[in-house]
DNA sequence: CTCAGGCTGACTGCATGTTGTCAATCGACC
DNA sequence: GGTCGATTGACAACATGCAGTCAGCCTGAG
């Protein structure tokens, strides 16, 4: 029982997921060093790419499921580096709104045309349904660990 | 095409992968905190524990896939919280073998109690099958952006 | 045996992420 | 309108992880 079938697949399942983590980070920042970014500045820039009219950092952290100080910190860097703007909420006085400046859109679309190669070389021979499982099982498990 | 259901399903996978992975973390941390230990030195002891004569830094680093400079800095915090010890390593005069102490043994066997019914609670009603297939899946990425 | 290249430990700098605290703002309820 | 709890920004402390550097050890080809 202390090593079911069930048990050490989900302890390597876990280990998988750490491991692909890292290499995840690893290939993100590589993609995205050609335009002077980073994995994590990635990830935020994609959320802000998204929406309409803007983000607030807390918003922003909501969608990452990170703490808003981690996101907050990377959208004040990327505010000097002139990728994103802070404009006024019209609903809150204090949360502004995020938004990608011309030149953020730009380094958007350029890291689009390098990701979505490793994207499709990666999942070349992987069917759709094994995808399809794999994410649902991972979204049950988030929704589960996020509940209590 | 920029938006190909595999692609979404993708990039889906590695937004749950990110937030899996911090969610692993957190409870990690929940469960090793009542015996003052983190998630990252739980890690290290998990791949000590493995192992019959102590495993070397680099080893341990290789084992999680790791850089050595992360897991050195780890052991060294266990040793001086007696978790660990360093021993001669008769194939290697620098290189020392890390091993569990007593305390690091004991410490490791109460982590266990609370992981495993952590780990029945979150795939409770999970098929196996789905637990090999996500895994089998991620093995595969895993593979494929290690090789290069 | 010799030595060139790889492995290892030690140290540094940097990026990322969490938690905690405090004051200001917001929003909902009375 | 007033009040209280939640949200937010700012700041700090800490843990984790990577990359780079340097010197010492190990291994294998010659």
């Amino acid at each position: 029982m202390a090593h079911s079938p069930k048990r050490k697949l989900f302890l390597d399942l876990v280990r998988a997921v750490f491991r692909i983590n890292g290499l995840l980070l690893a290939d993100g920042d590589r993609m995205a060093e050609g335009v002077g970014l980073t994995s994590a500045r990635w990830k935020v820039i994609g959320i802000i790419a998204l929406s309409n009219s803007g983000m607030t950092v807390p918003g922003i952290a909501r969608a990452l499921g990170q703490s808003r100080q981690a996101v907050q910190r990377i959208t004040d860097v990327m505010e000097v580096d002139g990728l994103v703007s802070y404009a006024n909420n019209p609903r809150h006085k204090r949360s502004v709104l995020v938004q990608l400046t011309d030149q953020g859109q730009q380094v958007y679309h350029a890291l689009r045309t390098v990701q979505d190669p490793w994207a499709i070389g990666l999942t070349d021979d992987v069917p759709v349904e094994e995808l399809a499982g794999a994410l649902r099982l991972l979204q049950r498990l988030i929704f589960r660990m996020e509940k209590p």
